[in-house]
RNA sequence: GGGCCUGUAGCUCAACGGUCAGAGCAGAGCGCUCAUAACGCUUUGGUUGGGGGUUCGAAUCCCUCCGGGCCUACCA
């Protein structure tokens, strides 16, 4: 049995996120975390909110939250959406966990005594009206090079070059809009990735089965201008964690915090290690999963991301972990993601445009989104969500092919015979041809989900479903029951069986149905196939069964229109 | 500006130097009647963005032009 640490990118804190992110790290990590489950692997699947930084205390100032109190009630809106879409986290924690603190303290302790970390003094903007040093993208001004009035400090939009916020005319801040602002000398932590560059680099360059996406990300980071740059890891705000050096203080450092991407990846150990709390066990059973001197040798790790988090995981907390010293668990494959966009254009959640995972559980069950954007998840580039494709690929792929094969194997089943698995008959030569190409076909779907290729993975699942149908008409059971019962109770046999191994099979993609499917013939559970041939006999006759409701309501011409309309936004 | 990705049938994508470039959807025809007017079979449709080159052979490698997207480092 193999041990399987599944981690999806953390979600931030400030509000409800939409499509575009669930598809690109949560969604993907679920169904592969599913996957493995269900071939009988110990799998840990964490993830958590993110909840450190400018962002999240400007968020929580907008609502009048203390933000503490704002992250919290976020976190708990976050898990019921979670929730909502079945997303099966062992744990689902929290950056803000003492177990992070902890644990960011101590690595910038190891990374302190390896000398690979640096104080630097530098300059930055402090606004007197907000009582807060701004991030450069938070002070606007006119650019010196375009004239436009809304530059940020850190590059104009308008023109797009890249400025220093002491390069803005008649500067402001972007929160408050005040002009009273000056230049503060302050003191910050830079964690020397320069120094890992070579470290990094070889180790990037022994993953050649990872996504191209991520190996030319890593790497331009790595040789872009004069190569990989130290990276500042504390910043001067109230909420987050206070630097210290492991459990002591670090003398000159006091009132800051660790910043946010630091701490951020940290936390899949962190909320590894609420885990284990919250099930009630000891240190050794997180460690086991992160320590290769406690057990974790035998881990394969496997991160999910959306592209925007690469840099991240290939080299910031990389750099943390090595530069530890310690034998922590670094990841095996990293996962990443093109963005999804909405009908042609970015989602927007200043615009309202797109449709939020709040919205969609309100009027969709989850299987209906988890479906299409796991068979249209942008892997090789962009990918575009429409009304008219997710209604097309909902209906046809779940209502007429799955959701048809079973309300018509199950009611033809009803109405020749009674609601029990037929006995009788014998299996032919169209059984034979059936079990034939299902095995092959599953064991191609096992194939892709192993190499986390989703798309391929849901394009042959959607094969194995239209399989039956193609089985049904050829077998015509109706017909064969006219002149030969027998052999019409061996067809239905067969196919009620087929209806297990779909719900077994699809279970990763779509959970609700895959249970809904199983509690047909009154089970909670059922093994992965080995042999299909073996599987497809699974059910005996007497078997008894209920003849379910419609699996996937369609979605109506009229209700994607409404739809279409209720999320065009108001840009 | 630099870098990366991408451009294949009306649409969404496969094929990653080698049989007539494939599949789903959409379209057309036929069949079935168990089923959510569902299913099955057959079929129309592509000089693989343009041009040039390497090769016995190129969607696939190289050059170039055109189009789309992303990243470019203290927002996360």
């Amino acid at each position: 049995m193999a041990r399987i640490l599944v981690t999806s990118a953390l979600p931030y804190i400030n509000g409800i996120k939409h499509l575009g992110n669930l598809v690109g790290s949560q969604l993907p990590a679920d169904v592969y975390a599913r996957y493995e489950r269900a071939r009988g692997n110990e799998v840990l699947f964490v993830c958590a909110t993110d909840e450190h930084g400018t962002p999240a205390e400007l968020a929580a100032a907008k609502t009048g939250e203390p933000v503490a109190d704002y992250c919290a009630r976020m976190w708990g809106v976050q898990k019921e959406i979670a929730d909502g879409f079945r997303l099966s986290f062992d744990q689902f924690g929290r950056s803000s966990s003492p177990y992070n603190h902890r644990l960011t303290q101590h690595f910038a302790g190891r990374l302190a005594e390896a000398g690979l970390i640096e104080e630097v003094s530098e300059k930055q903007v402090y606004s007197n009206a907000d009582g807060r040093f701004l991030p450069d993208r938070y002070i606007e001004g006119t650019c010196p090079n375009c004239g436009y009035d809304r530059a940020r400090g850190d590059q104009c939009e308008n023109c797009t070059k890249q400025l220093d916020p002491t390069d803005l005319i008649n500067p402001r801040s972007a929160i408050s809009g005040s002009t009273d602002l000056e230049v503060r000398e302050t003191k910050h932590l830079y964690l020397r990735q320069s120094a890992m560059r070579d470290k990094l680099r070889d180790w990037i360059e022994s993953k050649t089965d990872w996504p191209v996406l991520t190996t030319s990300i890593a790497k331009k980071w790595l040789d872009d201008g004069d190569g990989l740059q130290d990276r500042g890891i504390t910043r001067d705000l109230d909420w987050g964690i206070p630097v210290r050096k492991g459990t002591e203080d670090w003398p000159g450092m006091e009132g800051k915090v660790f910043y946010v991407w630091f701490d951020a990846p940290i936390e899949y150990i962190g909320a590894s290690g609420e885990w284990a709390e919250a099930t009630g066990q000891t240190d050794a059973a997180w460690e086991r999963w992160w320590r290769t001197d406690k057990g974790a040798d035998d881990v394969r790790y496997v991160q999910f991301m959306g592209k925007d988090n690469v840099p991240f995981h290939t080299l910031s907390f990389p750099s943390t972990i090595l530069g530890s010293g310690e034998p922590w668990k670094l990841v095996d494959y990293i996962k990443s993601f093109n963005y999804l966009n909405y009908d042609g254009g970015k989602f927007s959640t200043s615009q309202g445009r797109g449709v939020f995972m709040d919205q969609a559980l309100a009027i969709l069950p989850s299987d209906y989104w988890r479906w299409w954007l796991m068979s249209n998840v942008p892997e090789t580039s962009d990918s575009n969500f429409t009304w008219e494709g997710f209604q097309a690929g909902v209906n046809k792929d779940l209502a007429d092919v799955l959701g048809n094969f079973v309300s018509r194997v199950t009611k033809f089943a009803r109405s020749r015979f009674e609601e029990k698995v037929p006995e009788g008959g014998a299996y032919g030569a169209a059984e034979e041809a059936l079990i034939a190409e299902l095995e092959t076909r599953v064991r191609a779907y096992e194939g892709y989900m192993e190499a986390i290729e989703l798309r391929k993975g849901a394009q042959e699942l959607r094969a194995i479903w239209a399989a039956g149908n193609e089985y049904l008409q050829a077998a015509a059971p109706w017909a064969a029951f006219k002149t030969e019962p027998e052999r019409a109770a061996a067809i239905v046999r067969l196919s009620l069986n087929l209806v297990r191994l779909y719900a077994v099979l699809s279970r990763p993609f779509i959970p609700d149905a895959s249970k809904a499917m199983l509690a047909t013939f009154g089970l909670e559970t059922a093994g992965w196939p080995g042999s299909v041939a073996e599987a497809l006999g699974a059910l005996k006759p007497g078997q008894a069964f209920t003849t379910p409701e419609v699996l996937f309501a369609k979605i109506t011409d009229e209700a994607r229109e409404g739809f279409a309309a209720q999320f065009a936004g108001t840009a």
